[in-house]
DNA sequence: AGCCAGGATGCGC
DNA sequence: GCGCATCATGGC
């Protein structure tokens, strides 16, 4: 399948810390699983190719997905009027935000807490061997902490053992997450165990495309504080408050270009 | 060897 | 509200 796309950047979307299914092949192809099937993603110029097996795959499953149908535009004139922004976008502009499953984002999330993106890929990797797929929230629940504990996860075993089985027993609490107002989501994702200020907000921009929310971690703190706050150590949700009023209905776009900006030294 | 990683939690203050 | 110790694990 060959999909047009403007404005797209497969690479910095996929290697940004967003989602951590995706593995790069050696000829620099990336290998994960889309709407609930395994393909192969690789982009020249302004066509993606998706190669998949069979099934009901569509070209609006991968446009959605990736976010393919926003005009980034709005987006561009924030970043190019902001030092530290303009150069991310020179480097990584067409970096989109992933729409992913609510569940695989949590999940996800709750094992990135004081974790590397290595590692983390290296969990999600155990956890797809291990059930043969990424498990859902049931299977999670009928799964003894050891064995959490076994692939990978450390402490963070029984946080999202926990989540799992209450969401087995709750199956709409996330569908019912989507419809409400910024702050009562926020404050539903932070009543879960393992889930603080942080990812909370990743919860809420990856996992229900809130793109209102604007996770601060270490990399966001640092940049914001420097470029932002003159080099004072402001707190975190200083910072949190700060971001989300200046850059508003697009302020976790703008964080993705900040962090991956920052990351990799784009920004310094 | 020691520090760090897309932090959260529980504590004392 | 803030500061701090602790939490598995592995990459660097």
């Amino acid at each position: 399948m060959r999909i047009a796309c403007t404005d797209f950047d497969l690479a910095a979307t996929l290697e940004s810390g967003q989602v951590f299914g995706f593995e790069k092949l050696a000829d620099g192809r990336f290998e994960g699983t889309l709407a609930g099937h395994r393909v192969r993603l690789a982009q020249s110029g302004d066509q993606l190719h998706v190669e998949n097996g069979k099934g009901p795959f569509s070209e609006k499953d991968v446009r959605d997905y990736f976010d393919l149908d926003r005009d980034l535009k709005p987006l561009f004139g924030i970043l190019e009027s902001e030092k530290p922004l303009a150069a991310s976008l020179g480097a990584f502009r067409g970096l989109r935000l992933i729409r992913q499953d609510p569940w695989q984002a949590l999940a996800c999330f709750i094992l990135s807490s004081n974790n590397n993106v290595k590692r983390i890929q290296h969990i999600f990797r155990n956890l797809e061997a291990h059930y043969s797929r990424f498990p859902s929230a049931a299977d999670v629940a009928r799964t003894h902490e050891r064995t959490l504990r076994q692939l990978g996860l450390g402490y963070r075993a029984p946080f999202l053992s926990r989540t799992g089985t209450f969401l087995a027993s709750n199956p709409f609490y996330l569908d019912a997450m989507r419809s409400c107002a910024y702050d009562e989501a926020r404050s539903r994702a932070l009543a879960f165990p393992g889930i603080g200020p942080k990812v909370a907000d990743c919860v809420l921009l990856y996992g229900f495309h809130r793109l209102d929310a604007f996770p601060v971690d270490v990399w966001i703190l640092r940049a914001m504080r420097k470029h932002y706050f003159g080099g004072r150590r402001v707190s975190e949700s200083r910072v949190h408050a700060y971001g989300r009023k200046r850059w508003g209905a697009l302020a976790g776009y703008v964080q993705q270009y900040l962090f991956h900006g920052s990351r990799n030294g784009v920004i310094y």
